[in-house]
DNA sequence: CACATAGTGAGCACTCAGTGCCGTTCTGGG
DNA sequence: CCCAGAACGGCACTGAGTGCTCACTATGTG
């Protein structure tokens, strides 16, 4: 019932577009009644987004498992990500076709925004859990979470934009990876230059035509 | 008259709800005619949110101004959101009624997430052209935007949380100055720095305290 | 076989957001 | 005083979303 729903649907919308379809046209078309069609979806817009609350769940339970806690928390919450893009690719043609309604029609974008919305809250509350001994771990879990989901719609529109053309996991893993590098601890970080903070005032005294390196050399060797 | 569609609005959504309230209501406080709010607002939500159109706006024509392509890229959209901060802390008792609406009302929600994507694009789209020429350029301008959103949201979460009674900008100062951090160069992999010549004396004195990122700033911008 | 019951879908009527159209009122310039 | 032109108000209409009621059907019980 809910397919078939789904179906009519995006026949419709892709046919004659979003607003000038209404929803007697898609039950009169899926021979079910009007009444049918909100009791399987709360909005004429949710019905473009029928896998995500599946979706949400099953990332959410996955976060759950206690057996993550070993593994990096941004590592884990990149693979979670994973599991949404799984859902998109596990469908290209669906993926697409809802790419070219939510690009162009306003009202699907900002639904799709609140559903990316509760991945991102379920993203930064599991870090933030994770973070919470940490100083700015609130902080951090909410910038780990976001740009985390902007990686993920990075990749995502990449492969959308191909016509899911190409492999689409290429991609994902590129861009996941490099926030993951991006937030990464300090240790792989040489002298951990960008996070410390100074200990002491320093006055720095150089030479006109110094090299800028040993400038720099010089302000982190006063500081150690 | 827009000022006045707000007050009632406010007043009745206060008092008996946002789904209590319908736009007759409001008209009817108001003394105006029920035509004349749409003429003001595209829709019933956006009347929570009546400043932001032109917040969105002054923020566009600060990040289109080419005297902000010396600063540093990260540094200047994050003077583009003290914009925005700056006007939720102008009208604190305001942006605290907003925000006990925002939380409980989930159409409000939604509007708020449409509302920060068009300002999180805004960020975006400046940082892609200023990476231009960077290999990741494109990610790595969505994944700063987004970070940045989450730690203007996370300040002002902080602020409004506390009746807007703290100082708003020790907050937000402490977020933007830590997204900016993760996201600062480093030194050694920033060629240029490494190989020009100083051409003057550099004295730099610094609180104890500051990021390390900051320090190196000034050094760069005291010689260029 | 007759029948009670629960679950699901269909039909109907209603509220209210949002829009197009047109008449009215206010305003600045001749 | 007059007259464009813009701003405001009233009216009717579409369509999303909801509450209520009835019909159908499957299951269990006598």
């Amino acid at each position: 019932m809910r397919d078939l729903i789904v179906a009519a649907a995006f026949q419709l919308f892709t046919e004659r577009g979003f607003e000038q379809t209404t929803v007697d046209d898609i039950v009169a078309l899926a021979g079910v009644g009007r009444r049918s069609f909100f009791r399987y979806f709360p909005s004429k817009e949710s019905v473009v987004f029928p896998d995500h609350d599946g979706c949400l769940q099953e990332m959410t339970a996955f976060l759950a498992d206690p057996a993550g806690d070993t593994q990096d928390p941004v590592a884990r919450v990149c693979d979670a990500a994973r599991i949404v893009f799984g859902m998109y690719a596990a469908d290209p043609d669906f993926s697409v076709r809802r790419y070219s309604l939510t690009r162009q029609i306003p009202a699907l974008r900002a639904h799709e925004l609140s559903v990316v919305w509760r991945y991102e809250r379920t993203f930064a509350d599991y870090l933030r859990a994770r973070f919470a001994d940490r100083p700015n771990g609130d902080l951090r879990a909410e910038a780990i979470a976001a740009s985390l989901v902007a990686a993920h719609n990075h990749a995502l529109r990449i492969w959308l934009r191909s016509g899911a053309r190409a492999d689409a996991w290429t991609e994902a893993d590129r861009a996941l990876g490099y926030v993951a590098e991006a937030w990464a601890e300090a240790p792989e970080r040489d002298g951990a230059a960008g996070e410390r903070e100074a200990d002491d005032v320093v006055v720095l005294i150089t030479k006109r035509g110094t090299p800028m390196w040993r400038v720099l050399r010089g302000v982190q060797e006063a500081l150690e």
